[in-house]
DNA sequence: AAAAAAG
């Protein structure tokens, strides 16, 4: 891919300028942006207390080399450090001392302030502002299972410390999402959780609270001292490297100045670097499943210490194949069974693999299912075109060119094309590109750092279309998309779903274009019934089509009432006895049977 | 059939 190939023509100069200066810039997830490597270097003689302070760890500690210093960092401290939590008064409130030390050994590094790159999004709060929160208010929840704590309103109802509190406002909550008022008193409450809920609800901060904040508030076991092996607390698994590095950036967020170190591991790219920062201490690890199985057979990694396992978009990752590497990492490795652990399952759909996966997974778990935020049954208007394949690319740019004239304050707004292949998304891509669209694309053959690159300019606007295959179909949340065109229309209504969600998030109005043709015909029902549930306007050579096809319109699991099926094998197996670790609760799985017929059209037609 | 993910 030559870089004049991908260049824009018909941006203006200062759009260009500022393309380029972004695409140049590095997008690894260690980056540290220029004034934070000024400003370490412009201070190299910061007294200690300065930098405890920094952590957040209280005046008495010292700096983490001092740390080091008193105590040995390579030595074994032993029984008696147990103490350490509350010894090193301020340290954490009375928390994981021993635990953490590695961490604290991590050689003084100064921690980049990972707000500073907020600055860098054209975006900013002002526009923030217009999220609806009243649209929350209607977002669906349910819940079930046993003795379910009651959801909270507020953050300030939540006692996640202080430094986490101070997090949450330098991220500008102002409000729980429902996922986040349901699931952290959950979590909080040391429950298992499998919660229905999509990106864009929350989801991400509505794990990392309570994970954070009982690595920071609970005592653990010494952590072994095995030469380069790296002993997590809290593991989050994602599907995709994108995903993964999203998580990390946000979980670095809710853990500045808490001392809990966050790091990332994921293929694509080097893993020397990946190795180095685990070396230097981890506490909470967020991985693609390819990668940390290799470095657990490289036993670089042990999950031995693992008190919280997180999973997310769960059903995505099974699509994806990734079920033998996950039960593997979870059942085959060191990792503590389930009530040893916290587990939190979290997946857009509720499949019966997903069921079978629970079951095996979580003990004792409580069942969360929250409506989307913004659902295609009213925060995005969905349309329908009939375009012949050969007409598909005038009529996109139609559609870019019209958009542009409509632009308010100068701003594009962002159009992400979904396409069927990878070969297609780099030949649309440049196809834009020679016509004056600034246009980028990502896909599986671009290399990991094409594909940040592209993110990150699609993201902050200097590239304001991204051409993208399924890779970026799910979880992804890109503020601001304002229109999502489906090129290629997916086989899968379930795909379409996940597509479309990423526009109209956070309470804020999408539109969603779908191309239509012969080669669609699949679709055609099941789409029709879609956007009707939807309360869209459904054409009528739609309706038409959408009579004609036969019944079923493919695999269309929107049709299936298979949906609960997964509570019967549930019952079937036996591990609910054998690995009871709560003791108390009797097994209960606590799946309501209520549950099945609990929900409204609207509601499952986000989910399903 | 295509996409994603370990190299």
């Amino acid at each position: 891919m030559s870089a004049t190939m991908r260049t824009a023509t018909w941006a203006d100069s200062a759009d260009n300028a500022a393309n380029a200066s972004s695409t140049a810039r590095p997008v690894k997830p260690a980056y540290v942006p220029p004034h934070l490597r000024n400003r370490s270097m412009a201070a190299p003689a910061e007294p200690p207390s300065l930098v405890a302070n920094d952590r957040g760890l209280g005046n008495n500690w010292g700096s983490s080399s001092n740390f080091k210093q008193d105590f040995g960092a390579g030595r074994q401290v032993g029984g008696g450090y147990g103490g350490g939590g509350g010894g090193f008064g301020g340290f954490n409130r009375g928390g994981a001392g021993n635990g953490r030390e590695r961490v604290g050994g991590g050689g003084g590094r100064r921690e980049a302030n990972p707000f500073e790159n907020d600055v860098d999004e054209p975006f900013t709060e002002q526009e923030n502002t217009g999220i609806n929160f009243d649209a929350y208010d209607d977002i669906p929840v349910e819940t079930s299972g046993e003795n379910v704590p009651p959801p909270v309103n507020t953050f300030a109802e939540i006692d996640l410390g202080d430094a986490l509190n101070q997090n949450i406002k330098r991220c500008k909550y102002v409000k729980p999402t429902p996922v986040q008022r349901y699931a952290i008193p959950i979590s909080l409450a040391g429950r298992d959780l499998m919660a229905c809920a999509q990106t864009g609800s929350g989801k991400t901060a509505a794990f990392c609270f309570p994970i954070i904040s009982g690595i920071l508030t609970e005592q653990y076991a010494q952590r072994p001292r095995v030469a380069r092996t790296a002993y997590p607390l809290a593991l989050i698994l994602s599907p995709t490297r994108e995903l993964s590095c999203q998580i990390h950036d946000e979980a670095k967020k809710f853990s500045y100045q808490t001392g809990v170190k966050v790091v990332v591991a994921y293929g694509g790219a080097p893993i020397t670097q990946q190795l180095r920062e685990l070396e230097r201490g981890v506490d909470i690890l967020v991985a693609t499943p390819g990668r940390l199985v290799d470095l657990l057979e490289r036993a670089r990694v042990s999950l031995q210490m693992i008190r919280y396992l997180a999973l997310d978009e769960a059903d995505r990752m099974l699509d994806m194949g990734f079920e033998p590497q996950i039960r593997k990492i979870v059942e085959q490795m060191d990792m503590p069974p389930p009530g040893m652990r916290q587990t939190l399952l979290f997946s857009a759909t509720f499949p019966k693999e997903i069921q079978r996966l629970a079951s095996d997974f979580l003990a004792s778990y409580i069942f969360l299912a929250v409506g989307r935020v913004g659902s295609s049954t009213d925060l995005i208007a969905q349309r329908v075109e009939y375009v012949l394949e050969s007409d598909k690319r005038s009529h996109l740019m139609d559609l870019l060119h019209a958009q542009r004239e409509n632009d308010v304050n100068g701003k594009q707004g962002l159009t992400l094309v979904f396409v069927e292949t990878k070969k297609g998304a780099d030949a649309l891509e440049h196809c834009l590109c020679v016509n004056g669209f600034p246009a980028t694309c990502i896909h599986g053959d671009r290399t990991q750092q094409e594909r940040e690159q592209a993110l990150r300019s699609f993201k902050t606007g200097n590239t304001p279309i991204l051409v993208a295959t399924d890779v970026a179909a799910r979880g992804l949340d890109i503020p601001r998309v304002a229109h999502v065109v489906n090129f290629d229309l997916p086989n899968d209504i379930d795909d379409y779903v996940h597509r479309i969600g990423r526009t109209g998030r956070a309470g804020k109005m999408g539109l969603a274009t779908a191309f239509f043709n012969d080669s669609n015909l699949s679709m055609a029902k099941p789409l029709a019934d879609l956007m009707q549930e939807a309360n869209q306007e459904v054409p009528a050579w739609l309706t038409r089509y959408a009579a004609r096809t036969p019944y079923g319109g493919g695999r269309n699991k929107r049709t299936g009432g298979a949906r609960f099926g997964g509570r019967d094998v549930r019952k079937e197996s036996s591990y609910n006895k054998g690995n009871d670790y709560y003791g108390g609760n009797g097994g209960g799985y606590g799946v309501p049977a209520s549950y099945g017929g609990g929900y409204g059209q609207g509601v499952t037609s986000a989910w399903d």
